[in-house]
DNA sequence: AGACATTAATTCGTGTCCGAAACAAATATT
DNA sequence: AATATTTGTTTCGGACACGAATTAATGTCT
């Protein structure tokens, strides 16, 4: 099988490194059967042979052999023999990757006003997007399910034939609950406490994970971006609001109850600024969309463009030496600085990815704001740096979910 | 044996659940050798019978007995013959207990005024408790290693003959990293970047665990305290500073650096009150001692008591209806909450413990202060319950966390 | 060219761990 | 006394993985 095999997973350009999924397993070594250790280490790795399998999961060759030569009779690995160039002495070793072309995973994500999907190969490569643009009046769950499994069939068309879908993953903003697959609340729906992972995976028909969007930007990190290799990191976004997602070794950590982490209304300010959420001193209420817009007005004289416009003509203002216009933006990149600074304060991570649509922090003078955070942090803040995704992290993330929720159903 | 055998650990008369240490063991199921996971589930329960540890830890009953037998055998559990009390049909239950005698380990506290240390067996019930004053000027290593040679020989000296004493876990204030054994850094230190758990280790002739003071509170309160049944919790508490330890998935988390979480850092106020740290707006420089003491000349009316007694002063003040002193404690409390209420904002966890010396809480009148969290949580806040030990807290967590790093040791 | 070193992968024997099920033991109920 | 019920033990077998010896495929040295 040659390189440009497509059943393989393509060889990444850039300097990342190649394969998908953590780049160490969660678990201590010996907890997960060898099976799924050398499984996902192999597309962790995306080439690797048999002997630094060996070494890497620290197993002995002997045990390495008999599994692989299973997981290549199942069809889930496959060799490459063409990859030659050794140059060291000894028996070349034989290549191994994951037989990509198995079957497929699909990312869903559904935001206030656009759907995008996404397929992708047991390597995580994509294969298929697509997109759906959402009613603004579909806040109900039957309509959800209708547009979702609208989303899924346009997906599919798009793919054309191919290997089999095996399972999907779905997220939304919102408290969403991935181990027990409930939606107890979002801001885009009516309904309440929903068994959501149920009622779409009886829709599609395949087994289908929820989680919130937060969590979805995590496990794109947590995949295919800068998070592979760390042990402990933190994941923020601004979107609608302020969004955080934490790995604690290794893994998503969701807190106790399933719902995400909300660090957009961690208070930084007593009697502060009034949120939507009804409290005062949020977070978000100094740095999210709405705090900024709210005071637009004054910074543009009265002149207010378009809705969906403002922050745009706000920051090209601040650009032009509005001073007012940069005032807004200043102190919501303190804010925001002081917040990154309560992250690493309060959960010690090894990194702290701003991630998302690249504008948002541009809109916050991303440098200026860094530079504050040392100032606020008792040690040496972790680095801190941007990850600017297109807009399909999301669906990416939700791929993610599904591929590792998939996972040990395929090789059961 | 009997109950009333000094081997086996004391029946608890409160409403504790008896035994010592998680509920649950940290790891998923087939992590850890079964050995030890009986073991540790025996010490957990206290008392149990074989056929509950096979339900208990979901193996077979038929893997349970030759492993018991063995640590029968080795002395390591034993069986208590006279329960009786069975009133239920079938066969009745022999109940197996650890050979709290086998062993023991030594937990040591080093704080600014004083050290304190206790020898508990190895179902984690103390046998001896020694103190010993601290000289002001003992700020350096080799001062350390005297003063806790000291304090460990008066400890072994209350015990008398004994078992053997198998480990030790020593707590500072400071930056400490229990995986590396390095001292960071400390208040009370004037070195910096110490390899304490092996300087230790090799002073007092046993193997020694290191641990700042927050991550030993929330060992206490894994191992004897609330936390026992919780997969998720945060123990904050407040003395010289505010500290914070967090449980995830039933273990102690100390971040990606080893170092503990800086809840007293974490900033509450853009540009606020000056801090010890010399940043501003840290949530210490509203709620700890030195807070509270440099805003109390005002409220006393320059009536200055002497140093050591000035919180309890302003304490009586306010009781006894000065406004002043009441408004100073009516802030800190509110700072406090919003520092309860962005720890449950951010982690989600089940429970937030309010853990160490009773007096604390009282200053910043509890109730009240739990009162206001509510109205800075998102989500409706976890319960928030102060738990009040004596001054060997401290010690016990030490001890428990030697008794967990000596588990394995003992058990190979 | 051929012996040798080196690295990769396989085979095979062994041991550990644990589950399933049959069996033995000790009690309460009838 | 017979039976039901629950606890604990024994035995067999299977899954898993280690480790040593072996085979395989290359480069290097003389």
């Amino acid at each position: 099988m040659s390189l440009d095999d497509p059943r393989i997973n393509a060889i990444r350009t850039d300097g990342d490194p190649p394969g998908c999924g953590p780049l160490r397993s969660a678990r201590p070594s010996s907890s997960l059967p060898l099976r799924q250790r050398i499984y996902e280490k192999v597309r962790s790795a995306g080439r690797i042979s048999r002997a630094a399998l060996a070494k890497d999961l620290e197993v002995s060759p002997g045990s390495v052999t008999p599994v692989v030569s299973d997981l290549l009779a199942t069809e889930l690995l496959c060799e490459l023999e063409d990859v030659g160039q050794t140059g060291a002495r000894g028996r070349p070793p034989v290549t191994l990757a994951v037989r990509a072309d198995r079957a497929l995973v699909a990312g869903l994500k559904v935001s206030d006003h656009e759907y995008s999907a996404l397929l992708v190969d047991l390597a995580g490569q994509p294969v298929a997007r697509a997109t759906l643009p959402r009613a603004a009046e579909s806040r109900s769950v039957p309509r959800l399910l209708d547009d979702v499994a609208e989303l899924y069939a346009r997906l599919l068309a798009t793919a054309g034939d191919g290997p089999p879908v095996l399972g999907a993953g779905l997220g939304m903003p919102g408290m969403l609950d991935h181990a027990s697959g409930r939606m107890r609340w979002s801001p885009i729906m009516a309904e309440r406490d929903v068994d959501l992972a149920v009622c779409v995976s009886e829709r599609l028909g395949i087994e289908t994970s929820v989680d919130n969007d937060a969590n979805l930007l995590t496990m794109a990190e947590l995949w295919f971006g800068k998070g592979r290799a760390l042990s402990d990191f933190a994941v923020v976004t601004i979107e609608y609001g302020v969004g955080l997602g934490l790995v604690v070794d290794h893994a998503p950590y969701r807190g106790a109850h399933g719902h995400g982490m909300e660090l957009g209304h961690t208070k930084v300010q007593l009697d502060g600024a009034l949120c939507r959420c009804g409290q005062r001193g949020c977070l978000e209420a100094y740095v999210a969309d709405f705090a900024l817009v709210r005071e637009a007005a004054v910074a543009l004289n009265g002149e207010i463009p378009p809705r969906g416009e403002v922050l745009e003509a706000l920051f090209a203002q601040a650009k032009d030496g509005n001073a007012a216009a940069r005032a807004i933006f200043d102190r919501a990149g303190r804010y925001l600085a002081l917040g990154l600074a309560n992250v690493a304060n309060l959960f010690d991570p090894n990194r702290i990815i701003l991630s998302g649509s690249r504008m948002r922090y541009d809109f916050l003078y991303a440098e200026e704001m860094l530079a504050e955070v040392p100032g606020l942090t008792l040690n040496d803040p972790p680095p801190i740096e941007v990850n600017a995704w297109d807009d399909f992290v999301w669906a990416r993330g939700a791929a993610a979910l599904a591929l590792s929720d998939l996972t040990p159903r395929l090789l059961a």
